[in-house]
DNA sequence: TCACGAGTTGGTATCCAGTACCGTATCGCG
DNA sequence: CGCGATACGGTACTGGATACCAACTCGTGA
């Protein structure tokens, strides 16, 4: 199957690829009589192509607002195959792997925004669109697990990263913040300090939980014998 | 609307509710020609009732897998909602309404052990069952946000709960665990000790991090002098 | 220049989920 | 025995998605 993405036809009808234009005629439609109210024959009847051709181009009705999904899925997945096996490098990865999304959806500027009230507005696209986060959360598990010894604080470190990053992209689409990446940056930041305490990999951190009355005396030298008893 | 959870017909035509029929016949028929392979017909027929009943006792052919959902959400939201907005209860709040869907799926027992197995097969259940997990973190999001400054500390925290309990529930149905409850309480307790360091709303935690090559007794003395200096 | 084959497109038929509408049967009640 | 309410079944229709087939385009080589 070749690559629909390539426009080897020289201008078949009107400028742009067939599924550039497919995708123009939907947004297009969608903001006039809404996404339910809009069918794929009226889609594909605008961009001035058969019914077949919308469906060839895309694999369903939903696949036109995440045309990209796949292959953005692939660069982050590649980008934290490419990572030796360290909690350093791991994270390094993991951030870099998050900034490569947002910065897919920031360069994509008004097309995002547009998504995004379409996604705020269907439930079908809003499920849709969490399953495609499922993935991304996934795939940073997948890659995180393999320098994490503990299966469940990995699981909920991927949580968090794609948590963290959602709500800043959300925050940049609703046009709350000037500067995404000032804003990426702390909320990454943040989850970095939420598990950077108890990394626990090295065996280099203590953690301490008292009931209110304890006595400080007790407890200060109840962490004494236990990093001892460790070392 | 009548409620169609109760059987006011005395023995319509065979045991049990219309309902009850319906997923049973369906949850068969999934078996045996699996889910994408069977019509809302066919489970109709083998329930011995016409395909409309079907669509008046299930809104959609999936919500015969999840038939629950919408009251045990309900359930989750109702105990959050009953809540003073103080830290020590929200959390207690929170562990509370997660334990409620997990003794839910428990109490399911064989039940919820089928579904599992369809939404790992099936790729349309799965991306309905994160939609549904997405409501429920939403859901403890917006109890965590009124007792949390931070709004991307509550949203991580939400994400953290649950994604333990979800990772829990799945080693229980896969078998892996005997006794989910002890498992379930060292998650809620790890995603405790996750936030409970820097929450700082009741004081009553104390977290030391050290370097590998610290001197416990430098540690202890140190961890004396922060609980001294709160009191 | 023409024939050929691969790739692209369009149209038709079909399946199936979901909705709307209407006729009918059954039950409870006065 | 009527009468209203509720539940049920059937039919028809919309629209997404798939399968299949016919026609067209274009490059290549004889």
């Amino acid at each position: 199957m070749p690559d629909p993405r390539s426009s080897t036809s020289p201008a078949s009808r009107a400028a742009g690829s067939v599924r550039t234009r497919l995708q123009r005629a939907a947004l297009d439609l969608f903001d006039e009589k809404g996404y339910d109210g809009t069918t794929v024959d009226e889609i594909a009847e605008r961009a001035g192509v058969g019914r077949t051709t919308f469906f060839r181009a895309f694999r369903s009705k939903e696949d036109v607002i995440f045309p990209h999904h796949d292959e953005l899925l692939e660069q982050v997945r590649t980008r934290l195959a490419t990572s030796p096996a360290t909690e350093a490098n791991g994270l390094v990865a993991v951030f870099e792997a998050t900034s490569l999304v947002l910065r897919h959806y920031v360069d994509e500027g008004d097309l995002a925004v547009r998504r995004y009230h379409l996604t705020r507005t269907v439930p079908s696209l809003r499920d849709r669109e969490v399953a495609g986060l499922r993935q991304y959360q996934h795939a940073f598990w997948d890659h995180i697990r393999t320098w994490m010894p503990d299966d469940l604080q990995a699981k909920l470190m991927a949580a968090c990263v794609t948590t963290a990053h959602n709500t800043v992209l959300r925050q940049w689409l609703r046009g709350e913040v000037a500067d995404p990446w000032a804003t990426f940056n702390r909320a990454m930041a943040q989850v970095r300090e939420l598990f950077e305490v108890r990394g626990g990999a090295d065996g280099a951190t203590v953690v301490v939980l008292d009931g209110a009355g304890a006595d400080p005396a007790q407890v200060g030298a109840a962490v004494e014998r236990a990093l001892r008893a460790r070392a």
